[in-house]
DNA sequence: TCCAGTGGTTGCATAATGAAACTATGTTGC
DNA sequence: GCAACATAGTTTCATTATGCAACCACTGGA
C-alpha cells in the first residue's frame, strides 16, 4: 500500500469531499449529529462501532472543521461535539444517499423510516437540479467547465 | 479486525447507499463514467489507481447493478462499462458532494471546474430540498419518521 | 473514599489497499 | 501467419486501516 491514497491537492470537487467525508462511518456520524447526538458514548453505543475508531473519525472531523468541541450542556466536566455550519452543509449529502436508496435500493422493504416535511408530516420531494433560470436540470443537461481564472486577490 | 463492518442488513437507507459506494473510489469511477468513461484502462489512468482495485470496485459496482459490462462500442472483441439507471442515479450524489466543497472546502481557489447548465453555460443552482407543497426546507424543517407498515403484497 | 460511568488509548489480529510483476487475450504491422 | 504491442486483468507481497478487547485516567455521586 505505501500510503492511502490523498485526494487532497486534487483538483476535483468531488475528491476533495472524499478526502474529508470519504470512509466507511463519517457520514453516519454526521447523520447522528444532525440528529442530535453529542456524546462520544451515545456515538459509540448507536453506531456500535469500535471506540477507537470513532476516536479517529471524530479527530479527523474535528481537523476538517466538520465538528467541533464544546463544554457539556448539561453542566458536568465533560465535552460534547456539535457540528459546525460546514458539518450541517453536508445534510443534501445525506439526503441525496438517502433518496438514492429509496429509489434504487433492490431490497426496499427492509428501509424503515421516510424523510418528512415536520410542519405537514408529508414526504419531502426528490432533490432538484436546476439552471439559473429554474429549468430542471438532468445530468446530459449539465456540462462540466474550466473556471475562469479567479480574480486574483489584490497585491 | 475480523470483518470490516458491513451496513448490508441495516435499516438506515443512508447506510445502505454506503454499503454500494461508500468507499474512496466508487464515487470518483461513477463520476467519470457519467463523463463517458467506460474502458477498464481509461479508468485506470484518468484515476491513477492500482489496477487491481479498480478491477474490484467494478466488480462490486457490476454486483451492485450500478455497472453493467457491454460490448466495445468500438468494434473490437473487448468489453465496457456502462452505467444503468441505477448507477446514472447517483447523479444528484455527486452534484450535493461538489456542491458541498465549493460552498466549505477550506482552499476553494483549488477547485479548477464549475458544474454548468449545458444550454446557457451558465453555473447551476445549488440543489434544493422542498416540501410536497413546494416550501424549501432545510434540516430543522424536516424529520425521520417511521414508515408506516408498507401494504403487504398479496398472497 | 470508594465505586460506577465516561471518554478515551493501547496492543494485537485480520482485512483492505497499493505497487509491481506477471498472465492471458486481442490487435496490428508486416 | 506471426512477432510485437496493447488491453485487461490476476497474483504476490508489503504496508496501512479496521476491529475487538483490555486497559487507563478522570468525573460524579453515594
Amino acid at each position: 500500500m505505501v500510503k492511502r491514497t490523498s485526494f487532497e491537492g486534487d483538483a476535483c470537487p468531488i475528491a476533495r469531499s472524499l478526502e474529508a467525508i470519504g470512509d466507511w462511518w463519517s457520514l453516519l456520524i454526521i447523520r447522528d449529529a444532525l440528529f442530535g447526538v453529542r456524546r462520544f458514548g451515545e456515538f459509540q453505543s448507536k453506531l456500535g462501532m469500535a471506540k477507537n475508531i470513532l476516536s479517529a473519525r471524530l479527530r479527523s472531523m474535528v481537523d476538517h472543521g466538520i465538528l467541533e468541541t464544546a463544554p457539556a450542556s448539561d453542566g458536568t466536566a465533560y465535552h460534547e461535539y456539535v457540528l459546525t455550519p460546514k458539518g450541517r452543509g453536508l445534510f443534501p449529502i445525506l439526503v441525496a444517499l438517502r433518496q438514492w436508496s429509496e429509489e434504487f435500493d433492490d431490497h426496499p422493504e427492509q428501509i424503515t423510516t421516510i424523510l418528512v416535511d415536520r410542519a405537514k408530516g408529508r414526504p419531502v420531494k426528490k432533490l432538484e437540479l436546476r439552471a439559473e433560470d429554474g429549468r430542471l436540470l438532468s445530468q446530459p443537461d449539465t456540462m462540466v467547465k474550466l473556471r475562469p481564472a479567479s480574480r486574483r486577490r489584490s497585491a
